[in-house]
DNA sequence: CTGAAAGCGCTTACAG
DNA sequence: CTGAAAGCGCTTACAG
């Protein structure tokens, strides 16, 4: 018909000389209706290809349906994946899902969590972006009563739901692996330092050279602000000019750890023969260089479902009742490839 | 505070002892207005935080400010990159963008869209699942008078604007480029045929050949349906086992054509002195293989952006002005790497 | 300068 | 079995 006009429970209690309310009742099969009114309202509903209004719904019960996600980017192997397990879940539960970017900016993170309050999203799930420092605008979530739970990139200052991966352990089980290969000087390129992620992942590196019985050499750590193949290549250079340098390198992401790889090819060494390289899994190009390379899996989708599933938790709860926080730790998993058989 | 209960107008009204209306157009700036009591209204808003509720203002206006996307997968990089450029755009109009992904199912797009226009999203840009037969669901987006717009995969049975790859324009690239770099005998690993895109490319390719003289062989043409590099590289061992085989692969994706890679340099054959080979830009992957592969490239940003400007230009007609449909091509580019340089 | 009324599309307690 | 009324949170034409 090309009709600009959605068809309304008015329009179809009109053409049948009843009331709204009675065609409410109808369409929800509401058991005081007569059969005939009801075959009459379905039929006609059919006919014109009635939807409800999820807007009115929404107005009514102040329920939208609609769960807001606040991501750093959407391009981006980890986090769309993250998203994905979002979406899935919320599909299933009927729920929709408004996306956000905040391409890593403060300011776009503020206005991007306050269009989904005005938005009335019924919660919120939120990965901070690199630049935020002050919590104000998800102050105002939680102030609101807007249940809101962080993944991957979460602060402390909030009593919410949590889901992160350990990042710890992460570091621990590359170090440990490159480890039991039976490689001794282990190199680490960090993340940028100021973020705890970073830091978790360097400390479990210390932690697995102690209990290994290696040594801990702070010429060894270098790091790596941008996370780039680039940087991974520059600053890998040094470590192998080195008197004493090192037969493996642990880096906390996969472009710096493909970086790494080069540096070392290019100089004329191999690996895994004479170094050894281990990355830690942002991205799923991993398995295309050469020699394929081990990394730190982490898993994205599971993050996004879990966290969909704590938000879901307390979205269903009894209005009142006291939804315990949890904050939960995903273990990353240690893919062993070519880079680090050093036999 | 801790308090679920968002602000209203009325409950500024009722501690002002003054009526909504007031408060309504007191927040507005409204000139009527007294000083006095715009600048009462406005410090209890400020106190209380209060943020006017989008839903009633929809319902009102029957405008959402909120655009539907669904798309095939969202963990994919080129449909991330179109997702990302639709998001940006919206956001700088200040719409918000509800994503819905099928998972490649005719009855997940149908649901999603269903849901989409429940949630009365003021336009739905819709790329098609590679499932999907039958349009109905469609049918009712327009015949409800929701503007859409298709990119990528589109249905050619509907009148609307849509955005897509000129894939002919990108096979023709690609056999061109390996033709200009003297191959002469050149392979093609198309895509699933039953899609246009594939058939496109496909006929690119034919054409190329035929512009630079080269023959035309139908044993050098196998389509790969699913496109992973185990495909690639499975269909590319019985090219190379042809008595008179090619000296050139363009596969119609990246992941066939790193499977090629892989399967004629482990015939013994060099890459790419004895065989070029090029491939159709799906993720970021191209340039980290070895040789590094040369590549059609998709821009899948711009997609996403140009597919939001055409859903704003509908949008913002004014009511009942017509709104000329476009069909945009974008250009593909030849990313020129080392898996082609031949001399 | 301010307020009461109507309406966006729906649901439901209340009345008959 | 059905309908009128009220209300979700807002805006705006109308009245004063």
């Amino acid at each position: 018909m090309g009709n600009s006009h959605q068809v309304t429970i008015k329009d179809i209690a009109r053409e049948l000389n009843i009331s709204p309310s009675t065609v409410s009742r109808a369409l929800k099969d509401h058991p005081d209706i007569s059969k005939d009114t009801k075959k009459a309202v379905s039929d006609l509903a059919k006919k014109y290809n009635y939807q409800p209004n999820a807007i009115a719904l929404s107005l009514r019960s102040r329920k939208t349906n609609t769960i807001g996600v606040v991501v750093p980017q959407i391009v981006h192997f980890f986090f769309s994946n993250v998203i994905s397990g979002i979406e899935d879940i919320a599909y299933d539960k009927g729920y929709n899902v408004m996306v956000c970017q905040t391409n890593e900016l403060q300011e776009r993170e503020e206005k991007s969590v306050q269009a989904l309050l005005a938005s009335r999203v019924d919660g919120l799930l939120v990965s901070l972006s690199k630049e935020t420092k002050t919590y104000d605008h998800l102050r105002k979530v939680t102030d609101g009563g807007t249940p809101m739970v962080f993944f991957d990139r979460k602060s402390d200052d909030f009593d919410v739901s949590s889901v992160v991966i350990d990042d710890y352990q992460g570091g621990y089980q590359a170090t440990e692996h490159l480890a039991k290969q039976g490689y001794k000087k282990i190199a680490h390129l960090a993340g940028p330092l100021n973020l705890t992620l970073s830091k978790s992942r360097y400390a479990g590196y210390q932690q697995a050279l102690k209990d290994y019985g290696l040594d801990y050499r702070r010429d060894y750590v270098i790091e790596c602000a941008n996370g780039t193949i680039e940087e991974g290549y520059e600053k890998t250079k040094p470590l192998l000019d080195l008197r004493d340098k090192p037969d493996a390198v642990f880096a906390a992401n996969d472009p710096a750890a493909i970086g790494a790889l080069k540096a070392i090819k290019d100089s004329g060494l191999k690996v895994p023969q004479d170094i050894g390289v281990i990355g830690f899994s942002d991205w799923q190009l991993a398995s295309l260089v050469e020699p394929a390379l081990s990394s730190i899996s982490q898993p994205g989708y599971e993050m996004g479902a879990e966290a969909a599933r704590l938000m879901f938790k307390a979205l269903e709860a009894e209005k009142g009742e006291e939804v315990e926080k949890e904050n939960i730790v995903l273990k990353t998993n240690v893919i062993s490839r070519e880079s680090t058989h050093k036999k």
